[in-house]
DNA sequence: CTCAGTGTTTGATCGCCGTCATACAGTTGC
DNA sequence: GCAACTGTATGACGGCGATCAAACACTGAG
């Protein structure tokens, strides 16, 4: 029944994957949203991603000014705030930005992240 | 020359009219700007007074679930923020919601909190 | 199986921010 | 002037979140 789901999200690969829990962007509230889009990190991460096409960029590509601990963080974060799906390929992460379902939610705010010069 | 004056802001009537700062909203971060969002009660003071017309709720006639000095320093960051005018009228402090201004540098950033189910 | 690579978890530290009580500064009305 | 009211400034406290190093878990390649 693969091949007639209805959830957008993918199946869980390996089993690293199946700890991945995905968060309903309709379900976010404005102040999860608010804090996850209030650290700098978080947002250069999410304007480094919407340059690109899905599932292209691992987590330990972004070149980020934080250990890769901290990084890890910043990506739970932003995937509990609803903003990003994950995939695992192999023993890498690979991260989508969730533009269409969280500018349902909150129209408007992932614009201002972009225009931000960073 | 206060009759052609160019500034939106109000004269400062009072003696402490004149420490009164106020913040271009054209040049607030959007960091600055998620910062003073990403409280709860700055958010209710701004809903609240989304609802009334301009200068017609002073700082004292919000029930906020803090003391009159936590308030006092929320009103404080909200007017740093651009979200805020103020102007004195007596020993009370008048407050406008830069709506218009606001919106301008951060278009559907205060619709969002409009929104919000307070 | 071992190894190198990727990302998470854990535990600790640190700084910042929201909070308060108190004291202070202005303002109005008596 | 004095008392009552409104809001600010000060200083202290507490908690939360960002940060890191180190240890751990998982994966694919050899």
């Amino acid at each position: 029944m693969s091949s007639t789901r209805r959830c957008a999200i993918a199946e869980p690969a390996t089993r690293r994957g199946r700890n991945l829990v995905h968060t309903d962007p309709a379900e976010v509230t404005l102040q999860d949203a608010l804090d996850a889009l209030a650290d700098p990190v978080r947002r250069s991460i999410l304007r480094e991603l919407s340059d690109e096409p899905d599932f292209t960029r691992a987590c330990g590509t972004f070149d980020l000014p934080v250990s890769k601990a901290t990084a890890s963080h910043h990506f739970t974060v932003l995937r509990a705030a609803g903003l990003l799906e994950q995939v695992d390929r192999g023993a890498r992460r690979f991260n989508r930005l969730r533009r269409a379902e969280f500018d349902a939610r909150f129209p408007g705010l992932l614009t201002l992240v972009f225009a931000e010069r960073g």
